[in-house]
DNA sequence: GCCGTTTTCGGCCCGACTGTTTTCAGTCG
C-alpha cells in the first residue's frame, strides 16, 4: 500500500483493538483506559486527524500523549504499527470478537483461550455446543447457555438501532411506566436521552417509595420476551421485537444522582466523579458521600451540578467534548429549541416523489407554526424519484402561487430544488433554470463510493456554483446500513466558508447529516447551517425533533441556524445569493 | 498510558447483578 491514509474512525478503532487485546492479555487496567480515552478522544474530534498530526499537534488532543502519539505518528506515516503487530503474536487478534458477547469479557475470553484453545467466536459456539465450557473454573452450566444465547443473539442484530427506530417504542414503555399507581416519576436516559444517532439500548428510569412493585411489574409485562437480569434497583430485558431494555429504579430523593448516572455518557459521569474525588466526596449514582461518611441526597441533576459550582448540564452536551468546563465557567450554550425553528426548506410534494400536494404540505407546515416552506422537488435525473424537467419546473411554480393565493401570507411557499450533483460535479440544471428558482439545494444521491478526492472535488464544484444555497445530506450516509462518502471534510468546510453555502443537517432519522460533530465544526467556522425535515409526506414533519437533537449535540444556538431567522431575513438571504460571481479558489 | 490549583510520580469512579462460590470474581453501565 501507498497510501496509508487512515481517518479518525480507523486510527480510534486501531486503538480500541488494542485496548480489547491488552486486556485480554491482562495489562494495567489504566493503561487499557486510557488506550480507550484516547479512541474516544479521536472519535470527537472534529479534525482530521491528519491534518492534526501534519501540524504537530497531536499531543494537543485530551487523552492523547507522547506514547499515543508516536503510535499514531507511525500509523500515519507507514500504514502499520509494530507494536500492534507484536500483540497480535502474543494474542490472536479474533479473540477481541468473544468480547462482544454479552457476559463474555476479558478474563472469559482469556480463560477460553488458555485453557480450550478457543480463539474465535466460531470455535467458542463449537465448544459450547459441545458442552466442553461447563467444565471450566468459574463457568458452570447456566454461564454456558448464556454465552451460547449471547452468540445467537450477535447474529440476531446489528449492534446499534437507529435512534428512530427506537425512540416511538421507548416513549410506550415510558408512558406505560408512568402510568403505574407507584410511580413517582420517570424518563428516558442513557443515549437516548441524549439524542445520539443510534443507540445501544433503551435505558429507562423511574423513582418510587416501592421500587420492587416496579420491577415486578417491567419484567412481568406482556411484550418482554426475556430477562437478563432482574434486582432489587435495576433490571435488563429484551422485548419481542428484538430491542432491549434497562430500568433503574430509584427512591424520589436519590433520583437526582440516578438521572445524572444513567444518563451518561460514561465519560461525562467520569469527569464529575473525578471532580466529585478531588474535593473529597465520592459520586455514585445513589448519593454524594462525604469524607465522614454521611450521604447528601439528591431529588434532581441541578443539585448535583450545583455542589461542584455547574450549571445544569443539558444531556445533548453530556459527552465529555468540552461542556464540563464550560458549565464551570458558566458559558454553556442557549440551544436552539422547536419553538426557534420558522422554516423548513427541502420537502417534496407529488411533483416527485413526496405523497402530498403543494398546498397540503404547505397547511401542514403552516399547521405546526412554520413561517416559510420550500418545496424542494427532485432534478430530472434522479429517475426513480420522478424528478422535474425544466419546463415542468414553470408549471410547478404556477401551482406555487396558486397556493400562496390559497393560503395568504399566513405562509410563504418558495420554489426550490433538490438538484442532482452529477458524477462530474456540474448540476443537472441550467443556470438559467437555477436562477428562476428561490431557493437550491445541491444533493449527492448516487456515485457515494468515488475515491476521496473524485467525490470532495464534485461536492466542491458544486459549492461554487453561485445559484447554489444549501447542500443537502452532505455525506449522504444512511443509518445504519451505508457509510457516508469519504469526503475530505477539510476541504468541504473550508469551501463552505469561503462561498458562504450553508449546509444541512437533514433531519431524518436514517440521515442525521450532517452529524454533530461536523456540525459544531461548521458553527465555530461561521458556515451558515440549515436544519430541514426532507418530508415527503406531513407526518415527516415531526422528525425535525430528531434533527433538533443533532443540532443541540453541536452546541448550535438559534443565530447558527438560517432556519430560524424571520422570513425576510431569510429571503433576503437567499436572494443576494443569487447571480454571485463564483469564489475562485485562493 | 495519561496527567497535574495538594503531584513530573503515584495516583487513576462506583455499585448492582449473576453465577459459582463458601466470601468473591466477572461483567456491565
Amino acid at each position: 500500500m501507498y497510501n496509508h491514509f487512515m481517518n479518525n474512525r480507523e486510527v480510534a478503532s486501531t486503538f480500541r483493538l488494542i485496548a480489547d487485546l491488552l486486556e485480554i492479555k491482562g495489562e494495567n487496567l489504566y493503561k487499557i483506559l486510557a488506550y480507550r480515552r484516547a479512541a474516544e478522544s479521536l472519535t470527537n474530534l472534529s479534525r482530521d486527524v491528519q491534518e492534526v498530526w501534519q501540524a504537530g499537534e497531536l499531543e494537543q488532543i485530551p487523552g492523547i500523549g507522547k506514547a499515543i502519539s508516536e503510535k499514531i505518528d507511525e500509523l500515519l506515516r507507514t500504514g502499520r504499527l509494530g507494536f500492534l503487530e507484536r500483540l497480535t503474536e502474543e494474542v490472536p487478534i479474533s479473540l477481541a470478537d468473544l468480547l462482544r458477547i454479552s457476559d463474555v469479557g476479558p478474563k472469559k475470553a482469556a480463560l477460553f483461550w488458555h485453557q480450550a484453545g478457543i480463539t474465535n467466536l466460531t470455535e467458542l459456539e463449537a465448544a459450547a455446543r459441545a458442552g466442553k465450557l461447563h467444565n471450566l473454573p468459574g463457568v458452570g452450566e447456566k454461564s454456558e447457555a448464556r454465552i451460547l444465547a449471547g452468540i445467537e443473539a450477535l447474529s440476531r442484530r446489528s449492534t446499534r438501532t437507529p435512534l428512530g427506530a427506537a425512540l416511538p417504542f421507548a416513549r410506550q414503555v415510558l408512558a406505560w411506566l408512568r402510568a403505574l399507581p407507584s410511580i413517582q416519576s420517570a424518563d428516558l436516559a442513557g443515549s437516548l436521552r441524549r439524542m445520539r444517532a443510534t443507540i445501544g439500548d433503551i435505558d429507562l428510569v423511574a423513582s418510587s417509595h416501592d421500587p420492587g412493585l416496579i420491577m415486578k411489574a417491567f419484567t412481568e409485562h406482556g411484550w418482554v420476551r426475556h430477562v437478563s437480569a432482574a434486582g432489587e434497583t435495576k433490571s435488563s430485558v429484551e422485548f419481542h421485537n428484538g430491542l432491549r431494555a434497562q430500568l433503574w429504579v430509584y427512591t424520589p430523593e436519590r433520583y437526582g444522582t440516578g438521572l445524572i448516572h444513567t444518563t451518561g455518557s460514561k465519560e461525562h459521569a467520569l469527569r464529575l466523579r473525578e471532580m466529585a474525588q478531588k474535593r473529597g466526596l465520592s459520586l455514585s449514582d445513589r448519593s454524594i458521600l462525604n469524607p465522614d461518611g454521611s450521604e447528601q441526597l439528591f431529588d434532581s441533576e441541578a443539585g448535583v451540578y450545583a455542589v461542584f459550582g455547574m450549571e445544569w448540564v443539558p444531556p445533548e452536551l453530556r459527552e465529555d467534548r468540552g461542556e464540563i468546563q464550560a458549565a464551570l465557567e458558566g458559558r454553556l450554550p442557549h440551544l436552539v429549541t422547536q419553538a426557534d425553528l420558522t422554516a423548513d426548506l427541502h420537502t417534496h410534494s407529488t411533483w416527485s416523489d413526496g405523497q402530498l400536494t403543494i398546498r397540503e404540505m404547505a397547511e401542514a407546515a403552516r399547521q405546526r407554526g412554520l413561517k416559510v416552506i420550500a418545496i424542494t422537488d427532485h432534478s430530472a435525473s434522479l429517475g426513480v424519484a420522478g424528478g422535474l424537467s425544466p419546463d415542468e419546473l414553470v408549471a410547478q411554480r404556477r401551482e406555487i402561487q396558486a397556493a400562496q393565493a390559497y393560503l395568504g401570507e399566513s405562509i410563504q411557499i418558495l420554489q426550490g430544488a433538490e438538484v442532482e450533483i452529477l458524477s462530474n460535479g456540474s448540476l443537472d440544471y441550467r443556470d438559467e433554470d437555477l436562477a428562476k428558482l428561490d431557493i437550491v439545494i445541491a444533493s449527492l444521491h448516487s456515485g457515494l463510493r468515488q475515491p476521496r478526492q473524485q467525490v470532495t472535488e464534485r461536492l466542491v464544484r458544486a459549492m461554487r456554483n453561485p445559484h447554489v444555497d444549501v447542500i443537502g445530506h452532505p455525506s449522504g450516509r444512511l443509518i445504519p446500513d451505508r457509510e457516508g462518502a469519504d469526503l475530505d471534510m477539510e476541504v468541504v468546510l473550508d469551501t463552505a466558508a469561503q462561498t458562504g453555502v450553508a449546509l444541512e443537517i437533514n433531519a431524518h432519522p436514517a440521515r442525521l447529516d450532517l452529524d454533530d460533530i461536523y456540525a459544531r465544526r461548521s458553527a465555530e467556522m461561521g458556515i451558515p447551517i440549515s436544519i430541514n425535515t426532507d418530508a415527503h409526506h406531513s407526518s415527516e414533519f415531526d422528525n425535525i425533533e430528531y434533527g433538533l437533537g443533532t443540532a443541540r449535540r453541536a452546541w448550535l444556538e438559534p443565530q447558527h441556524l438560517i432556519n430560524t431567522w424571520p422570513a425576510d431575513r431569510l429571503t433576503a438571504w437567499l436572494s443576494s445569493r443569487e447571480g454571485q460571481p463564483p469564489v475562485e479558489r485562493a
